[in-house]
DNA sequence: TTTATAATGATAGTGACTTTCATTAAATAG
DNA sequence: CTATTTAATGAAAGTCACTATCATTATAAA
């Protein structure tokens, strides 16, 4: 009944579904990257894993979901709650996205380009991604403003959140499907703009 | 041949089209507001305007662009593009704002009101209202780029065009919004607090 | 081993959207 | 005003994402 994942005895059962989870997201991405995602059907990928489409749906309640899985999220949140408290909420978004990505390795870089590439050159992955950023910016908007002793519903801890928030974007939509280098500079480089007043 | 929509003869077939389009647009928002627009049907739709479920897709391509119609956006435009030359471009975003909602009627106001709700409620329509906001983007950083003597490219003009939007749409996700008045002093609070510089 | 529980697959939906094609109505030519 | 071209429509059948149901099988617990 506990409500904890347990670690050390994942079970037979729990690890077969990790097993079938990760087949399907690998066959899928494979099938997605060959075919293109709108002329790959659930029923091929569920052909590939060798699973029956109703098991599909078990395991991703859409199809987009098998794509849009992210667990960057949480570490960013939590290396923002580490950063030192005498710094700026801009600055500390700042080096909190610097430190983050700056751990990648290079391959898992290059996983990350090419599902931002997907993610980008498909409508309905990027509607469901931008959906998504509306529910980051809530959880962002109550860290930072526990950080400056404000409420998070405050016009100014709202504003804050949803133009850090869209200066980021504004770099992935605009250059992403071009140079995978940059990046991390010009993430940094839009926020570093924020941090300055957005000076024009 | 000319590419120009012709006012004064519209001709008995434009007419018809229009009247068409019309009404099937007045009884989807119509039945959605009744049923609530999952369990509205396009079936229940083209019987209520009288045509066939095919005539329904010749006019609008998805369920969903019946009601995300917008003729708001070409509106800010321009009026952004009238603001005299010496605001600063958030400043001058902050009044083309204000100007285009101060102009509308109140039964405008109410319709654009009950629209915003039932957008936001759905969440394909709220996703779909996101992802024309990247296109909105790449417009306005033209407009910006041009008032400023830049390129529309440069990381400067997309963050402020990125940070922009997001703190408009902060407000909008924000579910403390109770009137269409209240969501004019919102957004219009927010955009205050990035011309002063996003202070916290 | 027995029993409860969870995962699977098969089957048959629903509903949005597409495609095709024959029919009708409107615009235009003569 | 008639003939011809052109566009709008409806009917019908099909695709695909997704849901619901239920019998079967595999795992876990007793």
């Amino acid at each position: 009944m506990s409500s904890q994942a347990e670690r050390p005895a994942p079970g037979l059962r729990e690890r077969k579904k990790a097993k079938t989870r990760a087949a399907i997201q690998r066959h899928a991405l494979r099938l997605f990257r060959e075919q293109g995602y709108d002329a790959t059907t659930v029923e091929q990928i569920a052909g590939a894993a060798e699973i029956s489409p109703s098991t599909f749906f078990r395991y991703f309640p859409t199809k987009e979901d098998v794509v849009l899985y992210d667990a960057f999220d949480p570490l960013l949140f939590a290396t923002f709650a580490a950063q030192p408290a005498e710094l700026s909420p801009i600055q500390a978004i700042r080096r909190s996205v610097h430190t983050v990505f700056g751990k990648l390795t290079a391959e898992e870089l290059r996983e990350q380009w090419e599902r931002a590439v997907l993610v980008l050159s498909v409508p309905e992955l990027r509607m469901r991604m931008l959906d998504a950023t509306v529910t980051v910016s809530q959880q962002l908007a109550a860290l930072v403003a526990e950080r400056v002793g404000r409420r998070a519903d405050e016009i100014a801890v709202q504003a804050l959140v949803g133009a850090v928030l869209g200066a980021l974007i504004a770099v992935v939509a605009t250059d992403a499907v071009r140079s995978m280098e940059d990046y991390l500079a010009r993430m940094d480089a839009s926020l570093a703009c924020l941090e300055a007043g957005l000076p024009l």
